[in-house]
DNA sequence: TGACTATATAACTATATAGCAATATAGTGG
DNA sequence: CCACTATATTGCTATATAGTTATATAGTCA
């Protein structure tokens, strides 16, 4: 494979992979019903500030939140719904796998909530 | 968020996770005009055997390959087609975002070959 | 059986990063 | 200006894992 194969295959790893951390996932959802602020996803998301801030900033720079700081505060918001099929997708084949594993398929009808 | 929340948040990050290293893409994408052995997949991705077949094992895991030994070989293949709907959809998003980048953009017109 | 080939696994190193605590930066209102 | 609040950043530790080398396992054929 060429050199430039490579480097889009890194690209869309990379943005994989800023959704393969729960917490990122946590935040996403949080901002389904609209956007908030850095302390009210602090507060759902039950990490400390710091943490989040960090995780907010790389899904800013992978394009899935946009920033918008209004007086002392920042407001994230969802950039671009098609994540929503991303997970839609990962879990519809999460479930087709998991159909007869009683157990998972209750995590799995929690884990729908995240594509309504 | 509740203890299933969580749960459900881990398993939906691994999924993702699995998704979110070149050298796994590599091999899914190696995958999609038909099943292969692990010499192939091991002389089409340019590394090693060893790596290769650990790779193999954790997709397989996840569901994403299909795993049929026939004599000494071992053939893998695509479980489930919709991991090509994920790369699809994560291709256009980053064209969307990287349209201006000139440089990007060629990176981003390999990559739709993921998904043809 | 033994020699050979294909694949998997084990032990290891190096690297990346999640999370935490402390600190810095920036905006607001006195 | 200062005090206060909100967010970002830095330095750190612990953990996970990609890749390598060496070895183990399993199937085939003489």
């Amino acid at each position: 494979m060429s050199k430039l194969d490579d480097r889009a295959l890194d690209y869309v790893a990379k943005y994989f992979k800023a959704l393969a951390e729960p917490m990122r996932l946590k935040v996403l959802n949080a901002l389904q019903d609209g956007e908030k602020n850095v302390s009210q996803l602090t507060e759902i998301s039950g990490s400390t500030q710091a943490n989040v801030s960090k995780h907010l900033s790389l899904l800013a720079q992978y394009g899935l939140v946009k920033r918008e700081s209004r007086g002392t505060s920042v407001y994230y918001s969802i950039a671009d719904h098609s994540v929503y099929e991303l997970c839609e997708l990962v879990c519809g084949q999460i479930g087709n796998r998991m159909v007869q594993e009683a157990d998972i398929k209750q995590i799995f009808s929690v884990a729908k909530k995240l594509t309504p």
